[in-house]
DNA sequence: CTACTATCTCTAGTAGCTATAGCTTCAAGA
DNA sequence: TCTTGAAGCTATAGCTACTAGAGATAGTAG
């Protein structure tokens, strides 16, 4: 038997801040969002959490340190409280998002590229003769990639 | 002579807008936080631009491009209006962004380590036994990296 | 009971734009 | 000259994913 009235794994957002290592602010802003669930409430109006919570925001945590987006994060959470389907649209989900990260590599690979040359091209001399700057002012030099990194 | 009152070089955003390949909005949005200098305008009050407005808005999309942030190119303009100097803090500003872009790379480079292994372990079954939500749901599993790609 | 810390709500700010509403101006054709 | 349609104007709000601050209240240790 447990305390009545009791909850044994409960805590406050500190706790579950310093759980985690996510932030108090970015705690209330998931459950403002609708990531988190609301928690409950002590009788002077603080959030009270259980491990629910905590497995819960240590997935999101996780799931953004891998770079998903909020979206794909909502998608990742629907889908892991249907342990019943098949996991095929999980995984599109995981191998979409596996491409965009080769595409982003493949963006700034080639941005790496044009910046070493750039760098390189310089002698370090006056800013008026600088090939830094020269290349930047060059406006058909432009078939470089597009401004999302 | 050149016609007198009338620019012999002067256009309109929308030709500004189709010369860069930058949106109209855009041009707006980088006069009004200082980085392109306010046009003149003609008697209907509409925006009016001569060649510097071109480069200028040039060397800003291409800095785009590469990934300058706005701090970074109104540094770089400020330094490309001053030929005299010696081009040393050209050189840093651009060597720090490709030590960035370097670490961006890497970062990416282990978060598709970390995102192919998930795939790959994920047997297409229930979502109850994906290993794509397990990994996600470990908290633990967290050495992986900073949320700054 | 008094400090002191933790938590509360609300608002506004960050970067780098993009979109919308509702208006005015300009250029070309009839 | 009139009209029509495209292009331009301002102002405001929205996007992602948070972060920071003000000012008030709650909880806790001594």
């Amino acid at each position: 038997m447990t305390v009545p009235g009791k909850n044994l794994e409960s805590f406050t957002i500190g706790r579950l801040s310093r759980e985690t290592g996510c932030k108090i602010p970015t705690i209330r802003y998931y459950e403002q969002i609708g990531l988190l669930p609301e928690p409950g409430r002590s009788a002077g109006n603080q959030r009270v959490y259980g491990p629910k919570h905590l497995s819960r925001l240590a997935f999101i945590r996780h799931s953004r340190k891998l770079g998903f987006s909020q979206a794909e994060i909502r998608q990742l959470l629907n889908l892991s409280d249907h342990p019943e389907q098949p996991c095929a649209e999980v995984n599109a989900i995981a191998q979409r998002h596996l491409d965009e990260v080769n595409r982003r590599i493949e963006r700034l690979e080639s941005l790496k590229g044009e910046l070493e040359r750039m760098v390189h091209a310089c002698q370090g001399g006056k800013v008026g003769d600088c090939r830094v700057i020269d290349t930047l002012a060059d406006l058909a030099h432009g078939q470089c990639l597009s401004p999302r990194h």
